[in-house]
DNA sequence: ATACATGCAAACATTTTGCTTTGGC
DNA sequence: GCCAAAGCAAAATGTTTGCATGTAT
């Protein structure tokens, strides 16, 4: 995503809270933009630790952070697996699916159509859910790890 | 599911969980058969405490049994955004997607055709993973939360 | 008889909360 | 100045491991 973009995004994301009371401080514009640049799902941990949001930024603030821009549907939680959450950044129009191997944690973005949108709509409709989306991943034994390696750390936050 | 095609179904994993050389212990069988019972996605601590498993069967039997069954693909974890795992027994044939309520975490499953099973061979080639199977939920607010209601718990074992 | 499986308890990792101080509006 | 947010530290929750004992083969 190009810059002048990823100042759009945050600059409405801003605006959107703003006006819902929440305000504007450092660590909420690093964390937006830190969560813009690094486009696949990062960890409260990656986060916190992170040298572009803060040298010493506190788990716990990025938690409150993130519970309360997924409470306002800018952020978005994803289940892969490992014992802790991972999020990222709602960009209207932008959507992607998963696949994680099971053997050494490693996520990559899949590139196709994603065929479930259209059943959202659907669903809602039936169930009476409201503000529905979805989350689709797959899971199976990358090729490192079906020759025979070992699982490695997942870090890659940025 | 009746009950002898219950009886089929553990006959069948406990042979080959033996051929693979572990053994069949008596936990083992009540956990299969709990599992097989309730259909719907349970953690390790609603398997512990559930009545019908055992008055007092450790946390720590049912994961490693519920490790060692996922290892062996009989079983498969689910990420469902509670900060515990949720577990399913694979059954042949058997497929289920999920809608899950983010106000109060309630699950039901959800009845239609699934139209991503047949882009896992796809994947599997152009991914070069193997053993690809996936998961698909649906989130959103249920009725009753956004009648104003609050959170409940959602323990729901058997 | 020989491992593998269990139970109990302790260690761990991550999330969540309380409380005081800081800082946006 | 007022109230939300940050920082620090402690509690809660759920997962994972170590070790002595039991049990299936």
């Amino acid at each position: 995503m190009k810059k002048i973009e990823i100042d759009g995004l945050l600059e409405g994301i801003a605006r959107r809270l703003r006006s819902r009371g929440l305000r504007r401080t450092r660590a909420l514009d690093l964390l937006l933009r830190e969560m813009a640049d690094c486009e696949h799902p990062v960890t409260i941990q990656e986060l916190a630790q992170c040298p572009a949001l803060c040298e010493q930024c506190d788990p716990a603030t990025v938690y409150r952070l993130l519970m309360k821009l997924e409470e306002h549907g800018m952020v978005r939680r994803l289940g892969l697996h490992d014992r802790a959450a991972y999020f990222i950044l709602v960009v209207p129009g932008r959507h992607h699916d998963y696949l994680v191997c099971t053997g050494c944690g490693r996520i990559e973005e899949v590139d196709m159509e994603c065929p479930v949108r259209s059943l959202e709509q659907k669903l809602e409709k039936a169930s009476g859910f409201r503000h529905v989306y979805h989350e689709l991943e797959f899971f199976g034994i990358c090729p490192g790890c079906h020759d025979g390696r070992e699982r490695h750390g997942s870090a890659h936050c940025c």
